[in-house]
DNA sequence: CACCAGATGATATGGTGTAACATAAGCATG
DNA sequence: CATGCTTATGTTACACCATATCATCTGGTG
């Protein structure tokens, strides 16, 4: 994303923030905007050390953690449970509603996509979660990929 | 799993191990047998406790991982990346191919039930995916569900 | 100004996982 | 049985992820 883009971003998530009341602090905004400068998801640890690079002053990794719970709350950044990493949200400038993300995560190189799986794929889930006697209560799903330019370089994928 | 069924997995899984030119040790054996008491997915260092506790001797924690890739190896454990925790494969005795598990995981009382998605809906995943230009790795998917028993005490989940 | 609530800082600690190297146990061969 | 190879297990140290707890600061309100 390139210098513009993120303004703009940071600008739509101020806004969203002050529509629902929420305080979108200067160092919050930061570790947004590191999230957002960033090609990859990141540790909680990632972004303590991009942050004091970017901002030339030190922030506690426990202060990292609530901000990004922060932004989670709100919807400006998400967790990815399978790798404890995290990245803003793609969908922050987009007007419509969003409902649960899916994520492709490619295994060589890391990079994530960020999609929203139809509807009625994620029904027959729900669906077929029902029959075996269970409710689905989150519909984030991460899934193992190989993304394009990787599955270029070689057919299969070797890491975890 | 009563005692009965756990010496017939046991051995079904030794004997699927000897197929496989793979050993099954006494003390690999034994984290199995932990797996299958377990009524719930463990972590390593659970299983170190229940482990010791079972057997009147400690394990290393570097062992239980060890182990724990081995079975995963063997096909006999799963690993849920959601939650760093280890359970035994359910379909140990079953005579049938196995593909890739789909396990719905109650956010409330963490009990897992170990599914098989209906293959035309993991395609049509698989298609998904390939639209969004990438390529599905693995089809494992760890869903955050409500058992129908915790469903019936609370119509939510508040856990993570 | 005094107060309160929310945000941030500092410290300590626990859980998860692996690297690197040492030791022991099974197994072949001469 | 001695040798040596391969595999399994033990030991130690360490890195990373995450949270609990308490202290401090900041911004707004009466």
């Amino acid at each position: 994303m390139n210098p513009t883009q993120i303004n703009r971003t940071l600008s739509a998530a101020e806004a969203a923030c002050r529509a629902s009341g929420a305080r979108l602090t200067a160092k919050r905004k930061n570790v947004l905007a590191v999230l957002l400068r960033s090609q990859k998801p990141l540790s909680a640890y990632d972004i303590v050390d991009q942050y004091s690079q970017d901002y030339g002053e030190p922030i506690p990794a426990m202060s990292v953690y609530r901000m990004l719970d922060f932004l989670a709350n709100e919807n400006l950044a998400h967790k990815l449970n399978s790798e404890n990493k995290f990245l803003a949200c793609a969908h922050i400038n987009c007007s419509h509603h969003h409902g649960t993300p899916q994520f492709l995560i490619c295994c060589s190189c890391n990079k994530v996509s960020e999609i929203a799986i139809k509807s009625d794929l994620i029904t027959a889930l729900r669906d077929t979660v029902k029959e075996a006697g269970f409710q689905l209560q989150s519909s984030q799903l991460e899934l193992d990929c190989l993304c394009a330019d990787c599955a270029q370089r070689s057919p299969t994928c070797a890491d975890t």
